[in-house]
DNA sequence: CGACTTCTTGAGGAGACTCAAGGGTGGTGG
DNA sequence: CCACCACCCTTGAGTCTCCTCAAGAAGTCG
């Protein structure tokens, strides 16, 4: 199951070959364990790793004037954590355990054979950030047009959505380890309005939303009230490049002319 | 202009070889032309091409419920336009030309072979996408949690820095060719209020807009008021594959084994 | 010139915020 | 074992930002 959740993300958009299967095992280093409330990278820091969610709940936010923050994302196993602070000298968000979590670590240089060894992988990673974005500008037009029973609501259909894929056998129930005042963070509200707002859902039957997990009563009606599209993913693109013939060292390593 | 342009957003993360530079040239395939309102691709049409932006202005945004939308980014030269559809079936947004545009199309086969014959510009391609995700963090950050003066603000500071990087020697003064609605659209308020908002930014004496452009009195002020950190690019990441060496068909293409 | 879009300004209303108080829960230490 | 503390959730009252509706001025294109 975890390393089934290593490639879940990378097997959306293409088979996997068995040398795609051997480096993005190798790609993975050792497994690092953190508990609830821990800081994984803060922002600012150094971007000289990645991490790869094994098992547990992580969050990305962003520090925003006067104490607060604004959270970006909520991680699920499977994600990998930290890639857009590639783009930057120092991170541009911090990331946080929510629970107890494994993770792996990515070292760089490993990423830079992936680009070089396996050029399929490279392209499916390359899609998997596409997708990053998509969901970024979901939330970017959620967060800007919805008032806040729909961002509520646009945050547990998500949430749920991705977490069908780790899990497809689960139900209208799923834990969500998240308080009041992390929803607030993520969907831009304040902690008050935010129970003011999941008592209403309550109160109408749509959804109840404990400390520890959400149940999703009426999904239609749900998904009605957010009526975004549905974003199929492009599964087996034609342009993805073939996997490559299982020999190495085609390509001078990053490390030797 | 108009080529050094096309390699401005790639040669921010490492200098382009030989090699790279070719390919490159070989990607952009004929110029499209296209007038102000016209629409590029819609949200649903298929995404089977990418444009690389030559000159003029776009804009990509989301329709959401009840006739409303939400204006993801504004986009200048040296910009590719579509990357985020490549996850999908489907287009999530729709591209329009806010002004006069010339375009180069990009045919997805040519990506494919940018993958296997030149790792390192696909780590530069891939940096791009992390780039762009990093600049949507912001704007979720700003989305959700800035009033509507330090969302305009925030707006104006993001287009005069990218516009700075297509030509240092600009001033104070951009050109900026947008209506109050989709200023509006952009920052998740309504025309009504941007037009009160930017009339209290003039009158403060930081900023006036006309219809036309921009001009920045007080830059320290603004930057202030926004009060988020700078973002410097990471030049020249040593994971980077090389250069790669000027021969080509090393790998195969993607059409034949 | 007329039709259309854009920008401005006013008045009233609704959604979300702030401040505040009280109850519940879990963890810690005496 | 219990007292205490810290955090979390809930609910109320008042305020403010932003929205809606509306009308008029200014600019643009056929």
């Amino acid at each position: 199951m975890d390393s089934k959740q290593a490639t879940v993300r990378f097997s959306a958009f293409g088979a996997l070959g068995d040398a795609e299967m051997l480096l993005l095992r190798d790609l993975a280093g050792p497994v690092r364990r953190l508990s609830r409330g821990d800081i994984i990278r803060g922002e600012g820091d150094a971007t000289t790793r990645l991490y790869l969610l094994r098992s547990g709940w992580t969050a990305s936010s962003i520090a925003v004037g006067g104490g607060g923050r604004q959270m970006i994302k909520v991680h699920v196993p499977g994600d990998m954590l930290g890639t857009p602070g590639l783009a930057m000298q120092r991170a541009p968000d911090t990331i946080t355990a929510l629970t107890d979590v494994a993770l792996s670590i990515i070292e760089l240089p490993a990423l830079g054979r992936l680009f070089v060894e396996t050029p399929r992988l490279a392209a499916l990673l390359f899609l998997i950030s596409q997708e990053e974005r998509v969901m970024l500008m979901d939330r970017v037009a959620t967060l800007g047009r919805a008032d806040a029973m729909v961002r509520l609501v646009a945050l547990v259909l998500d949430l749920h959505r991705r977490w069908l894929r780790n899990d497809p056998a689960a139900g209208l129930v799923l834990p969500l380890p998240l308080t009041q005042r992390a929803i607030a963070d993520l969907a831009g509200l304040t902690p008050v309005h935010v129970s003011r707002v999941l008592g209403r859902l309550r109160g109408e039957g749509l959804l109840s939303w404990t400390g520890q997990e959400v149940t999703i009563h009426d999904l239609p009606a749900l998904c009605d009230l957010v009526a975004l599209p549905s974003r199929d993913l492009q599964a087996d693109a034609a342009w993805i490049p073939p996997s490559a013939p299982p020999n190495r060292d085609r390509y001078p390593r990053s490390d030797g002319a």
